[in-house]
DNA sequence: GATATGATTGTTGGC
DNA sequence: GCCAACAATCATATC
């Protein structure tokens, strides 16, 4: 496991990145005076590349936040639900998590999936001029498998769901 | 109006 | 192997 390193590395990351001070909410510093922000990173970069996919802990945020909102409908600070699901993650049993790391095994493999085929695009873009046209198909063939896997997602979500909703019962019952 | 920030953990990708 | 970036979320501050 590379929990810890992964912790410790967010944390000095953004410590390092970020002002002390300035990481209290309402204090941000002038995004100019950063110079090159992550968002502009990001926006240099492939702008077709596909999301990332949510880490196990990401999967339960998603759910944590609407149980959440449900418990704290004036806290709106996504930090305190950040901190909140982070105390909770860490209270929970493997056998807890379990759902959520089988979700996000899912989600990594729909990523790698597009990813794969993002790659293909790439060495097909960096080829010639009739790329344009084949670009277009290929997007539109790409969203189609995408709409229907999200679909099929979907669908195994319903399932899931089920399962969701046990936890989020137990969430409730805890909290 | 547009956009970065905060807070969290886990994973990925680059070097 | 290590480390930085990024994934979601949204009120709020800043430009």
């Amino acid at each position: 496991m590379k929990t810890a390193k992964g912790k410790d590395k967010a944390k000095t990351t953004k410590e390092a990145l970020k002002p002390v001070d300035d990481r209290k909410v309402g204090k941000r510093k002038a995004p100019a005076e950063k110079g090159e922000t992550r968002k502009e990173k990001k926006a240099k970069k492939d702008p077709n590349k596909p999301k990332r996919a949510p880490s196990a802990f990401f999967v339960f945020l998603e759910d944590f936040r609407t149980t959440f909102k449900k418990d704290n409908p004036n806290v709106k600070a996504v930090s305190a639900v950040g901190k909140a699901a982070g105390q909770k993650w860490k209270s929970m049993s493997q056998d807890e998590k379990a759902p959520y790391e089988e979700k996000a095994a899912k989600r990594k493999a729909e990523y790698e999936k597009l990813m794969d085929a993002y790659n293909k695009n790439l060495e097909e873009g960096s080829d010639e001029s009739e790329k344009s046209r084949s670009e277009v198909n290929d997007e539109d063939e790409d969203e189609d498998e995408a709409s229907e896997e999200e679909a099929q997602l979907e669908k195994g979500k319903a399932g899931d769901e089920e399962e969701e909703d046990a936890d989020a019962d137990d969430d409730e019952e805890e909290d």
